[in-house]
DNA sequence: AAAAAAAACTAATAAACGTTAGTTTTGAAT
DNA sequence: ATTCAAAACTAACGTTTATTAGTTTTTTTT
């Protein structure tokens, strides 16, 4: 049959994990087999070995990069001098862009990072925490210096966390104009609602 | 072995649907086996088939039982006489309530609805639709009366749905102070984020 | 053109899946 | 006590699963 070719995406290993990750993310990682990635590559399910190590290491590989890509934003962000509520706005609008370039990846690491196999999935779930802890503690402080007001900082978290991962709408039929109307809504609304108002 | 018991949850089909909405919402609907199920209730898998139709069946039960609960309350809240924000902050609060009182269920028709069967998914998926376009419909409303700031209302509700819906702390080790914490927190965030801001 | 390496293939594995069939046990009604 | 239905059981079914082994084809290197 045809051949695996490596396109404008990388290596091999890459265009399975891009094909892998669309169906991951359309049917859930138990749901989808290695004949489904295989199909849609349009080659045999065994063919996929020599590239890949498993069928769990394709779901290690996305959750542990996205993950990677978002603590490092992270501790960028950290060390810049600006006000809190500035860095909770940059962090914002990293996660809204990271969710429209990387959308599948970062749905799947949203949604699937259950199914990760011992011991990855102990080490992702104190990663996330982590990470979430590092926000709150942000929040915290920005309510401290009254940039934002008084609420509970991991309430707060988790509610800008699942508001932005749970947009699934926005990758419909190429309405590239739209990106940007959806970035400023979901910033309107979260920053709209964490800004300190007197009174 | 033993037998299913029908505790205070009602019919054994109930306990069957109780225990599985736990293991659903755990692993997800692929992942959670019949023999899973089973196992959990202290039963072999064949004895479920004396109380359910199939496993897919359980799956279609607990989503179409949630939809029904919100389709109810929308067309309540959509009747009474008052403002859009007013309506918008009711079923905010109403969607918390059933995510605090009705956790594993309301978690597997956000989440695990795409693995219901045809023609349950297609209907699914219309009733979805509708239900958003009418939530859109109001902060239409409130935003050509001043009450909600100019913004997309589509985005909103997406915003609104998936905040509310991504949340998974609040099962954690019978904490029921925090909840109205949660709720508040949510509320001021997002009717916070909403508000019309004049200048 | 010959040799070596990469990557496809077919065939087959053992395990797990949802579900059915047929049988035995249990609990309640007569 | 006997009868009858409800609900459990065991055994098995036909599929599907991820993966391995061994072989052949394709591509790259010499």
């Amino acid at each position: 049959m045809a051949k695996i070719i490596p396109g404008k995406s990388g290596s091999k290993k890459d265009v399975i994990t891009l094909k892998a990750s669309r169906l991951f993310k359309e049917k859930g990682f138990p749901a989808t087999s290695m004949r489904d990635i295989a199909e849609a590559i349009g080659v045999e399910a065994p063919s996929l070995y020599n590239h890949i190590e498993s069928k769990n290491g394709i779901l290690i590989d996305i959750c542990f990069r996205i993950a990677h890509l978002f603590t490092n934003n992270l501790r960028e962000v950290e060390l810049i001098n600006e006000s809190n509520l500035f860095k909770i706005k940059s962090i914002i609008r990293f996660h809204i862009s990271m969710m429209i370039e990387e959308y599948e990846s970062v749905y799947i690491s949203d949604h699937e990072w259950r199914h990760l196999p011992e011991p990855f999935l102990v080490d992702y779930k104190t990663k996330r925490r982590g990470y979430r802890n590092r926000l709150a503690a942000i929040i915290q402080k920005g309510i401290d210096k009254k940039e934002i007001w008084s609420l509970n900082p991991h309430v707060a978290v988790l509610t800008i966390l699942s508001a932005i991962g749970g947009l699934e709408g926005w990758q419909r039929s190429g309405k590239k104009i739209e990106e940007k109307q959806i970035e400023e809504t979901m910033v309107k609304i979260l920053i709209g609602g964490l800004k300190y108002k007197p009174g």
